[in-house]
DNA sequence: GAGCACTGC
């Protein structure tokens, strides 16, 4: 530690900020910014008025800080130095080093809009440009202003963009600290590879081959490609001649790899022994590979993106930022000098390459981000002039207050409602923390946290898509239950109950194929979410589990209409012939039922009239992921709510909507189904009603 | 009848 670059310049960081309310710090991997500013701040007395609260955008890593700046200082972790992360937190009145996730501080700013406990807050890992850091930022530019008197601001970040933060925030200093990375030596393809699979191959067994000892990291873009390629090199490397050169062994690393697979990596190899491992963008920022000494870029990332005119999430593969490029070249060099291999030209890098990442908040539905922002009840800031450091598009911003209004999260004029409030003290999705609200309503709370807890978990069921329980096709091997035909969100309900009634075995998770991190963390979920709604009421809240009814279906029936109040913009409408369906949101998209889903047909093998849907992907097809049945009924007085919306007054009663100020261009946006002759929403929501009148009266 | 990158309150 004692060598760390960023100790030289102790004085010269303690004399910005002294003068500056806001600071840039620029550090490369390596500076040290992230165990020693605190600690360069704490020294010089700026604890005596208040605590140091430094952000992180991962769990672990504000674990893993906060220990070790507790080891430097010889203090035991949550007495001075201590973190704070979801479902943990590790502080006390003494704690005055706060290590603590993007989110949890927004949290903490809810009940403290004034975070009046720090005297300094540190943003650190700023340029990964989590949604919550954007937020973050945008608030830290006005508590800078109301509390100018007693707060510092340190934004860090390990890219050389600092000119940009520093205008965002009038211009503010910019100190450079440099890293300590060994030198990587790049190269590019004469051409863009037709398969970046084989030209991984091909330049993975050339290292292998000619180069000396050192591993190899190549990123992939998703879970297939790994696995294709794997086989690929261990055929390979099977097939070369043995003695030609030394051992090797091939490992994969993706985030739906089980834990036990996904720390093999952190062990040593045996000598004499190169290791292989393909890896997605888990190997960028989250993991770091001790031994890397070779880096293989295939030049594509996965990418998860929100459409705001259709509604719709898909999930793409499109080519890595510069800023991306150099971070995976940068893996390299961490304990030696290395060689980073662009699988594309220069030409590419240079001139296809956006310069950065398309930061989250571009690429997110900002529902939620919208209502926090309304629940903090900010009197000088309207939402749609909120100053990000990257604005998202107007689009987005406006279909987030009309989701948030067909919830009854804010009134016609764009207002944040009692519900709202409440809504926004619930880490959920809006539409989650809406149906909670309904259920309590309904007296099922209970099935509805659960299920709430189930919908937080990705790819709670089947992880690996086995290839080898393909045999039994129709019915997968399982003895879960199906949800008794109403959908998938009874069937997350169900499995929970069933675990929970084994008392939360975890062979049991295993036997059935569940993830067991997947319902831990529902576990985890749920017993939070019970503890806020306990408080939320201040009452006797049906957050027991109460002895089971006999009257089950009347349970699912006002668990359904819960889910049919809180996903008031996602329901769907069944075709009249087919199985396909009509969303019955602000812009119709046809859809699908996915394949995965559970829910159940009727005699006739038609699925139900309406459904409501956690989730429209767009993959193959577009399709609704998490379907549950609900009743025409409950869908009509939703859809006359849609009617009476008026985006402009939504919008805080402009009727010029201020000019977008710069359209995203970076997302190529998909053109979603888009139903076609009925674009005006009035006369698709008259067709809707007509349909639906005809249903009627045909019963 | 398809398949999911990574985070996080």
């Amino acid at each position: 530690m004692g060598n760390l670059p960023i100790l030289q310049f102790e004085e010269k960081i303690l004399e910005t900020v002294d003068q500056n309310p806001v600071v840039v710090v620029i550090g490369e991997t390596g500076s040290g910014k992230s165990t020693q500013l605190s600690q360069i701040l704490h020294r010089s007395g700026y604890t005596k008025a208040g605590a140091i609260a430094v952000t992180q955008p991962r769990r672990v890593a504000a674990v893993s800080v906060s220990r070790r700046v507790a080891q430097e200082l010889d203090v035991r972790l949550g007495d001075e130095v201590g973190y704070a992360i979801r479902f943990e937190d590790r502080t006390s009145e003494r704690t005055c080093i706060k290590y603590l996730t993007d989110g949890v501080l927004l949290r903490e700013s809810l009940s403290d809009p004034e975070l009046k406990q720090y005297s300094v807050i540190i943003l650190d890992e700023a340029h990964e440009r989590s949604l919550n850091t954007d937020i973050l930022m945008g608030l830290m530019k006005r508590l800078i202003r109301l509390r100018a008197s007693n707060l510092k601001v340190l934004i860090t970040s390990a890219t050389l963009d600092g000119e940009k933060v520093s205008k965002f925030f009038s211009d503010c200093p910019i100190l450079n600290v440099p890293g300590k990375l060994f030198p990587v030596e790049i190269s590019y393809t004469s051409e863009q590879p037709k398969s970046y699979i084989d030209s991984s191959l091909r330049k993975a067994i050339d290292i292998h081959v000619n180069e000396p000892e050192g591993d190899i990291l190549i990123f992939m873009t998703g879970q297939d490609d790994i696995e294709k390629l794997v086989s690929k090199l261990e055929e390979k490397i099977q097939s070369l001649e043995v003695g030609s050169c030394m051992d090797a062994l091939v490992l994969p690393l993706h985030g739906s790899l089980p834990p036990e697979m996904q720390v093999r990596v952190f062990s040593p190899p045996p000598p004499n022994c190169r290791r292989f491992i393909v890896a997605t963008n888990i190997a960028e920022t989250s993991l770091t590979v001790d031994g890397v000494v070779y880096v293989i870029d295939s030049g594509y990332v996965k990418q998860r993106q929100y459409n705001p005119s259709t509604g719709m999430y898909s999930l793409d593969v499109v080519q890595i930022s510069r800023v991306q490029a150099n971070q995976r070249a940068g893996r390299a060099g961490r304990t030696r000098p290395g060689k980073c291999y662009r699988l594309y030209p220069l030409v590419v890098y240079h001139d296809n390459l956006l310069e950065a990442t398309v930061p989250e908040i571009q690429r997110s539905s900002l529902a939620g981000s919208v209502l926090y922002l309304k629940s903090l009840d900010l009197p000088d800031i309207d939402i749609l002039k909120f100053d990000f450091l990257d604005p998202p598009s107007l689009e987005s911003l406006q279909d987030a207050l009309k989701q948030l209004f067909l919830i009854d999260a804010i009134d016609e004029n764009g207002t944040i409602t009692r519900i709202g409030k409440t809504m926004a003290e619930l880490p959920l999705e809006p539409s989650l923390a809406r149906t909670l609200i309904e259920a309590n309503e309904y007296d099922c709370l209970t099935l509805a946290l659960t299920v709430a807890s189930m919908l937080s978990v990705e790819g709670t069921l089947l992880p690996g898509r086995s290839k080898s329980t393909d045999k039994k096709r129709k019915h997968p091997p399982s003895d879960l239950p199906d949800g008794s035909g109403w959908g998938d969100h009874i069937q997350l309900l169900q499995i929970y109950e069933l675990w929970d009634q084994t008392d939360y075995s975890i062979d049991w998770c295993k036997d059935n194929n569940l993830q067991v991190r997947g319902m831990l963390f529902a576990k985890d979920v749920r017993k939070q979410l019970s503890q806020i709604m306990q408080k939320i009421a201040k009452g006797s809240l049906d957050v027991k589990r109460k002895e089971r009814r006999r009257e089950r279906q009347h349970d699912y029936m006002n668990l359904r209409m819960s889910l049919c109040v809180g996903y008031a913009s996602q329901l769907a409408e069944r075709m009249i012939r087919h199985n396909g369906y009509r969303t019955l949101g602000f812009k119709s998209q046809l859809v699908q039922v996915h394949p995965s889903s559970v829910l159940r047909t009727d005699d006739e093998g038609m699925l139900p009239n309406y459904v409501v849907y956690h989730e429209l992907i767009s993959t193959s097809r577009p399709f609704m992921r998490n379907v549950c049945e609900v009743e025409m009924q409950w869908v009509t007085p939703i859809l006359q709510k849609l009617e009476k919306l008026n985006v402009n007054k939504l919008s805080g009663g402009s009727n010029q909507p201020i000019e977008n100020k710069e359209e995203n261009s970076n997302i190529t946006k998909k053109e979603g189904n888009d139903v076609g002759p009925c674009d005006d929403p009035n006369s698709r929501i008259q067709a809707a009603r007509d349909r639906f009148l005809a249903r009627k009266a045909n019963k």
